[in-house]
DNA sequence: GATGGCCTACTCGGATAATGCATGTCCGAGTATCAGCGG
DNA sequence: CCGCTGATACTCGGACATGCATTATCCGAGTAGGCCATC
């Protein structure tokens, strides 16, 4: 239940992309050097970054990188699954099944403990996918722009309830 | 940023003290059998669960483990925190200031940074402890009853709009 | 026959290895640059 | 003087070790129950 440092890492290389206003790559030696970490880990994390398609890498004399997108459109979201893969809290196993063996409570808890989890993961990713590297760089925030904070939005709430309600058809 | 197989497990062990209606303590050994997993390593986990305080041990012979709550009263929170520790999904290592070390955009962003991932800690906490046990034990759950859909609940805004106003004033 | 003590068998409990994944490192593949040469 | 060609130095890219956390295991500490000797 811990997001890998490799994401605290992918974030700040972003910024520093961003913040670089030069339209000219920046060497991922230089980007190591400047945030004080392995170069040739950060190598790794700027592959992934690429193959996400988030930076573009120039190969050649005077390579590096450059954000591929505007800080705009690069969420949160993004750079986390780009560095862990799409986002799946729970790992099933299909262990609870042999709990419910009984028979009393059939598989109700286990098409609800799968809906439970499976909202959470939308709640992550709704909530990651709110905040973009832009609204990091704003020097100072309005609270309208604070990022995530649309409680009001229906679209998890409505994708649980059409869950049950095709349970409670049984 | 996924949870350990530990909690599938906790939760199939909360799940089958609780569908055990009767009152004698459950073996550790009886429980390992019944969901066919390593009987030492369910030690280990009903040991966590123990210091919790959400079950119960009781040594000697015809020993095992009851719940030390009823079902209404152990959420989910507390199995995956039982296990886990204290949610905290994002690993600080203070990296981020050195991105911003241009100093235009100040510590700012920083700050945004980690009230969201404060906000994200605070949404599955809210999140997880909804639900309890007992939701999973219904046989057929009505809609007004699902776990955490009470998205209009403002702890958290009012938590990140105090945080942020606080930085405004600067 | 009742009672006290002891012994045993069973339980949990914590210290101890093995595995898997994130982390960290190294060397090879590819390309834009630049110098030199020929036209 | 201009264009081509080759070497070169720089870049990224993927295959190869390391460390740590989760997973898994084993043996020891402690207790409830039963058996036996004694009163």
């Amino acid at each position: 239940m811990k997001l890998t440092s490799g994401v605290e890492q992918a974030t700040c290389i972003i910024v520093l992309l961003a913040t670089q206003d030069s339209r000219s790559p920046l060497a991922s030696d230089h980007i190591s050097a400047r945030l004080d970490v392995s170069p040739s880990y950060l190598k790794k994390i700027m592959r992934k970054l690429v193959v996400k398609g988030l930076v573009i890498s120039v190969p050649g004399n005077n390579g590096g990188f450059s954000l591929a997108k505007s800080p705009e459109q690069i969420t949160g979201l993004e750079i986390i699954e780009a560095m862990e893969g799409e986002i799946s809290i729970f790992s099933d196993n299909g262990l609870l099944t042999k709990a419910f063996e009984d028979g009393i409570h059939a598989s109700q808890g286990v098409e609800v403990l799968n809906n439970i989890f499976k909202g959470a993961n939308d709640v992550l990713k709704d909530y990651f996918s709110k905040f973009t590297v832009a609204d990091l760089l704003k020097k100072s925030m309005s609270l309208s722009e604070l990022p995530s904070l649309d409680w009001n939005n229906t679209s998890l709430k409505d994708f649980l309830k059409k869950e049950m309600k095709e349970n409670a058809d049984d």
